[in-house]
DNA sequence: TTTTGGCACTCGCGTGACGCGATTGCCAAA
DNA sequence: TTTGGCAATCGCGTCACGCGAGTGCCAAAA
């Protein structure tokens, strides 16, 4: 792709700048009149064709104005577009979010998704990745009968949603040799080298085995290397673009997860991605998948994005974005 | 309101369930050919007139069927219509998300939320009315630096969501100290009397007392005497009556929760309630409420309902709610 | 008194014609 | 290379029109 003209972009910027406020095709006059008002209509009109011929802009026919096309939206947000600083109290309002104590990396990136879609006002998708936990305590607490919670601490999180049922007649005196071969078990391995249960075996105590087949399923059950979690799935209806099934079918999409992996996952050099259409954005017409990378304490582990229209603010979502990001790896780092 | 012939009845049923399906007018001609070939369209015609000028129904246009009104839909649901069993794919699915082991009703009212969505394709509320709560245990568990998690049981749910920080150099015996002290003071007591906390005051320990208020708040906090969970808010992107907007607006209150309580809520001898239209049902357009009273062990706790459009499948909608809220009292009886 | 067939009447809806206005492409002159 | 002028294109809103669905009414039949 031949690289334009300083003009050549200054007339895209200027054509997907009004895009995005007003929703219709720009002409040659409206870009005369708010941007550039010493070159005539005609002068821009030439450039506009120069630009539809390298497939920045189409016409929806051939009365109207034109339209940016995916690769336009891709180079304005990867280089064209101006930074939009966010306000005061959008940074307070990000700050505020992340100043209590979390104790579960799991909750924070809950949080991060919620203050990204509230504040872009679109769809939000957190991705975690995360294959170096290590186990630091694990614990059963008796509640009642004979049933036990089970926490789990890692370096990252605490888990506590999980119980366990204790064999007949297990009171506390077993509970607490319970919790000491737990210990001896689990503290300090890395979740990864779990995969072998070997070790196990040698704890072949009668009534103690179920209880830490118990657990260790609930490990792996619950500690996955690769964590998603999304907010503001009915955002999208705000935007008028594409129809009402579609819109339905965006928010089931979400909500079921499935494939929103794939979405957001990137090349780990790649620290601020835009994919856009049918391609590139999943089954989603006229949909973008925006994803910045975020590290904690300079490691990479995820990437945090929105989803929303093409027509969509890429200023404020990257400045959403970058800020969230730097908010992260401060927070965990 | 004058009681309705047998006739007028059944032209009234032909109607709407005609329009529950089609969504168009229903014309005299459709009733004769559907359900009554017995009889002329013009003496359908003219029982259609009088149930017109009873403002059981209206016409959209004077050349187009007749149209349901909001009390006829009313006398529908409560009257009219025919249940509809439920199919054994239905039943053994409903019995199927009921048969784990829960120990919170919490997540018991979640579960029926879900299941209600998920069968009628509905929007499901379910309310929980609960001002019996006896606290049967009180716990806090050691987990990392100066953090405690604080586990609360009572006769009904299992709290472990809230963490207490704990005072400097508050070692184990400290800890076993302060969950015999806790047992102490909240054991069998109604979460009703916490209000007046001047029992407190008695283990005026130093150290400890910060520990305690911050158990009490978190029983206040989180046991509350009442609780609604919603599922499926976008749910109602699948019925195409009411546009875009409305639908948003639609989901947005329900996910805010405001006010949803007094949509399903009802006296207490009313088992199956239907409200239908903007006086009754919120704020929503074209919206209907249908809830049905729940009892656990024959104590009057709550309602299970669903919001959707008016042009609903009522006999559905009854049956799941009767027998989703037949196991809740068997559940939990 | 109720039911029925017949018939004129109403009105929404889809279609096609038409004209306006926005915008373009092209071209010749600057 | 830029500009003003100008004819050409095409979407969009409006309007007229005719079809068809469905009704209300009425007089005759049951």
């Amino acid at each position: 792709m031949a690289e334009l003209s300083k003009r050549k972009k200054e007339i895209l910027k200027a054509v997907i700048d009004d895009f995005i406020v007003t929703a219709t095709p720009v002409s040659s006059q409206d870009i005369k009149d708010n941007h550039m008002p010493d070159v005539s209509s005609a002068t821009i009109r030439s450039e506009l064709v120069a630009l539809e011929e390298m497939g920045y802009l189409s016409q929806p026919h051939v009365s109207a104005g034109r339209v940016p096309s995916n690769i336009a939206y891709k180079l304005y947000a990867n280089e064209l577009m101006q930074n939009k600083p966010l306000t005061k109290k959008d940074l307070s309002l990000i700050r505020e979010q992340f100043e209590d104590k979390i104790l579960d990396i799991g909750d924070v990136i809950k949080k991060a998704a919620k203050i990204i879609s509230d504040i872009t006002n679109y769809t939000s998708v957190v991705l975690l990745k995360d294959d170096d936990i290590v186990i630091r305590n694990v614990k059963i607490v008796g509640l009642i009968e004979n049933t036990a919670l089970v926490i789990i601490i890692t370096n990252k999180q605490v888990l506590k949603d999980s119980f366990v049922t204790l064999p007949k007649g297990f009171d506390q005196g077993y509970i607490d040799t319970a919790n000491d071969l737990l210990n001896d078990m689990f503290t300090g391995r890395n979740v990864n080298e779990l995969g072998d249960i070997d070790f196990l075996i040698e704890n072949e105590i009668i009534g103690f085995r179920a209880i830490f087949d118990g657990v260790l399923e609930i490990i792996k059950n619950n500690i996955k290397p690769e964590n998603i979690v999304t907010d503001g799935e009915y955002k999208i209806l705000d935007y008028p673009d594409g129809d009402r099934d579609s819109a339905k079918r965006f928010i089931s999409t979400i909500k079921q997860r499935d494939g929103l992996n794939d979405l957001i996952k990137e090349n780990d050099d790649i620290e601020f991605s835009v994919k856009i259409g049918k391609d590139e954005a999943g089954d989603f017409d006229n949909c973008a998948v925006v994803s910045a990378k975020y590290t904690l304490g300079g490691k990479e582990v995820g990437r945090a994005g929105v989803i929303g229209p093409v027509r969509m603010d890429y200023g404020r979502v990257y400045s959403v974005l970058n800020y969230v990001c730097k908010m992260l790896d401060k927070l965990l780092g």
